[in-house]
DNA sequence: ACTTGCATGTAAGTCGTTACATGATTGT
DNA sequence: ACAATCATGTAACGACTTACATGCAAGT
């Protein structure tokens, strides 16, 4: 999955490990996020295989390697999009939490869940206002600025939706937990 | 995470790889599911950290490994259930693939977000059921059988919270990609 | 006789992280 | 001068999966 996101990062043109790294954390960041640790790493692997080639370019005394996508990467990454999708794990710790919660003491339950729907609308505002950045960019008058804008950090519809789904999520999850904090309530009372 | 979903089922008794395999299979599973070749050597570096100790016993014929947690394991246990909860990355491919849809035909995305919502109202189906299931075998007059039968699945109320955030997970999915369906298509339409 | 389920285990491989290491440039 | 950011890389480690391997018991 490592080297699918390096190719569909590269399908709008060459790119260094670092630039990904830093579209990565501003983008699929919520969702998807990769240590440099291991982009270089794939880097090397996608160019034994064939699937990317590299370019030494120095540019104001750094050397940057510029990766770009081969005919093989190209065909790979379609036939990766073009795979049926199936559901994946949650994989949620704190799911995994809630299951044994009944080995935890009543008011250390409300504390945990209290402080993770804190977490949750945290996180929900960063995501909206990521999304508001988004649409007072794109609203603005002078269409050169709004592509210019979009272009500069790979902006395209789908890329709106996967912040909309991003808050959309938390909203699920922050209401459940509140619900559940509700009724957890009533059950200690008896 | 492995060895706390280990610790977390020896709670309530001594049990042994292959049956905790099981009771994930039928309570955890749409979350968390782990394979027995992992589950045996976790308990392998369980016991030589002092977490669990491990007795046979001979039953049928069939030599057994029952393993029970020790002092140290419950500690160890009480110590992860008490961390702070934080939100976990959802590492989600499907959103991935969405990051990338720009470069998919059209008809293709619709064909792919169609079979997922399939799959999703599947999902849906199968934790409703599980939970149906619940709901009538507690809901017997006979309050013995309701004992054993929750004994013997191991079930609680937070256990079934679980089961409830499941539903409602995977029906705010199928709606959020229902819709996402309906955009796309009015934006193909242009 | 045969398949399914119970029960355990190992080996190879994939995937990913953190920590360490280096060094240049840019802003304060 | 100093910190932050740009830029790349390696080593050690952790977590987990699949495939392989074994063997008994129970049901059909």
């Amino acid at each position: 999955m490592q080297d699918k996101i390096l190719l569909g990062f590269l399908q709008d043109g060459e790119k260094t490990g670092y630039q990904i790294k830093k579209l990565m954390e501003s983008s699929t960041g919520y969702f998807f996020n990769t240590s440099l640790g291991s982009i270089y790493p794939a880097f090397r692997k996608l160019e034994k295989d064939g699937m990317v080639k590299m370019k030494q370019k120095v540019t104001e005394g750094r050397v940057k390697k510029l990766y770009s996508v081969t005919e093989k990467g190209m065909e790979c990454f379609q036939t990766w999009l073009n795979e049926e999708i199936t559901i994946p794990k949650a994989r949620d710790e704190v799911l995994l939490k809630i299951f044994f919660f009944s080995n935890l003491e009543p008011e250390k339950r409300r504390e945990k869940i209290i402080f993770y729907v804190k977490q949750l609308q945290g996180m929900i505002d960063h995501l909206s206002t990521l999304k508001n950045l988004v649409e007072v960019n794109t609203s603005n008058r002078d269409e050169k600025k709004v592509n210019d804008y979009l272009n500069k950090y790979k902006i395209d519809a789908f890329r709106i939706e996967m912040l909309d789904y991003g808050v959309e999520y938390y909203i699920f999850m922050k209401k459940w937990y509140e619900d559940f904090l509700n009724r957890i309530d009533d059950v200690d009372k008896h």
